[in-house]
DNA sequence: AATCTTACGGCTTCACCATG
DNA sequence: CATGGTGAAGCCGTAAGATT
């Protein structure tokens, strides 16, 4: 039979106080409005040490109402390889950032059986609870799911720009200007004709990125011809739809992720074409661990490591008691690789 | 058998009190 | 009146116990 751990009660029976003195003792607040002789409190810090005495956190949150404790809830998974480790680094600033700022950090990856996707809420009872705030990412947060959130008072930040009418607190990425910037470089290269291809699924961060694009077509004079504009699975990407693409005039492609642009080189490779030489090609976003055929793509890196950490900053404040929407925009880095060429006049 | 009540877990904190 | 405390409510959910 292992002993019991002791209790607060056994330290004050021990030191012959109450048990309101140890607690006191244990949180330092020793200076505020109750006074403590200093003998008393080595009394009980003595007997604290003596027998080993250790606060149980359960029942502290209980009595606070809170456990310095962040959760990150993540729409979708994190560790299988086909997410090729995107937010691997986002992660790792979020346990960077806690850490400096003394919490705990709780990773919440529920199954799909609840509501046919990952939810918050488990039977109706929103799970993040059990942490003080939380942090939710992934390419599709829920939009529904965040209201709601937002509506119960729980305190959390967003990684992604969420489209609600709420005003949620979060870390967006500035994936417009980021692509702004990619076309501007292209314009600079004597590029008029771009072409656009996007994920058939039109998540926030894509359509922002597109919204670069067309606001860079209109800022820069350039004409948007439509037919340029293709949402496209790289499975299903042919050699004809390059072949189109190419036909119909465009000498630069941007891909809104780094499998388009695979796909879009084997396809050119099929043609016995290649970028810069035949046509150039930026990516919108730096893969994580640059597929081998894009080593020297022209693209963007985001911002990764710095995300995680200004989501855990703004959490932070948000726990600490700040009023009203936390939002920051962090930029891209522009990497001007060497798949674009300055097209012959 | 169904429904309602209470004790319990360990700790924090507010209101209050005895003594020199 | 300053010093050095004490007592008890309450945090929340569960399960055992009491009452119909």
């Amino acid at each position: 039979m292992a002993k019991r751990r002791p209790r607060q009660v056994d330290v004050a029976k021990h030191a012959g106080v109450s048990p309101a003195i140890v607690s006191l003792v244990l949180n330092g607040k020793t200076d505020d409005k109750i006074r403590i002789s200093p003998q008393t409190v080595e009394r009980v810090k003595a007997s604290m040490r003596e027998l080993g005495y250790m606060p149980n956190p359960i029942a502290r949150s209980l009595a606070t109402g809170h456990n310095r404790i962040l959760g990150v809830f993540t729409y979708e998974s994190v560790f299988p390889l086909q997410s090729e480790n995107f937010y691997f680094p986002v992660l790792v600033g979020i346990e960077d950032e806690v850490e400096a700022q003394d919490y705990d950090l709780l990773l919440f990856t529920r199954s799909r059986r609840y509501a046919g996707r990952r939810s918050v809420y488990r039977d109706g009872v929103n799970q993040l609870l059990m942490a003080d705030g939380s942090i939710v990412f992934g390419r599709d947060v829920a939009a529904d799911e965040v209201a709601r959130l937002h509506d119960e008072g729980y305190p959390f930040v967003s990684i992604g720009r969420v489209e609600t009418d709420r005003p949620i607190s979060y870390v967006a990425t500035d994936y417009a200007g980021a692509t702004f910037e990619v076309i501007e470089y292209l314009v600079g290269h004597a590029h008029r004709s771009i072409a656009y291809l996007g994920a058939p699924d039109r998540s926030v961060s894509y359509r922002d990125r597109e919204g670069g694009y067309r606001m860079a077509h209109e800022h820069l004079g350039l004409a948007l011809d439509e037919r340029r504009v293709r949402y496209v699975d790289p499975e299903t990407l042919r050699a004809d739809d390059l072949q189109a693409l190419l036909d119909g005039g465009a000498t630069a492609i941007v891909c809104e992720h780094h499998r388009l642009a695979v796909a879009l080189l084997r396809v050119a490779r099929q043609l016995g074409l290649s970028a810069p030489r035949d046509f150039s090609l930026a990516l919108l976003g730096e893969p994580p661990r640059a597929a081998d055929s894009l080593a020297n793509c022209t693209t963007f890196r985001i911002p990764l490591y710095a995300i995680g950490v200004e989501a855990v900053r703004l959490l932070a404040r948000v726990l600490d008691g700040h009023e009203g929407p936390l939002r920051s925009t962090l930029s891209c880095d522009f990497v001007s690789g060497h798949t674009v060429a300055t097209l012959a006049p």
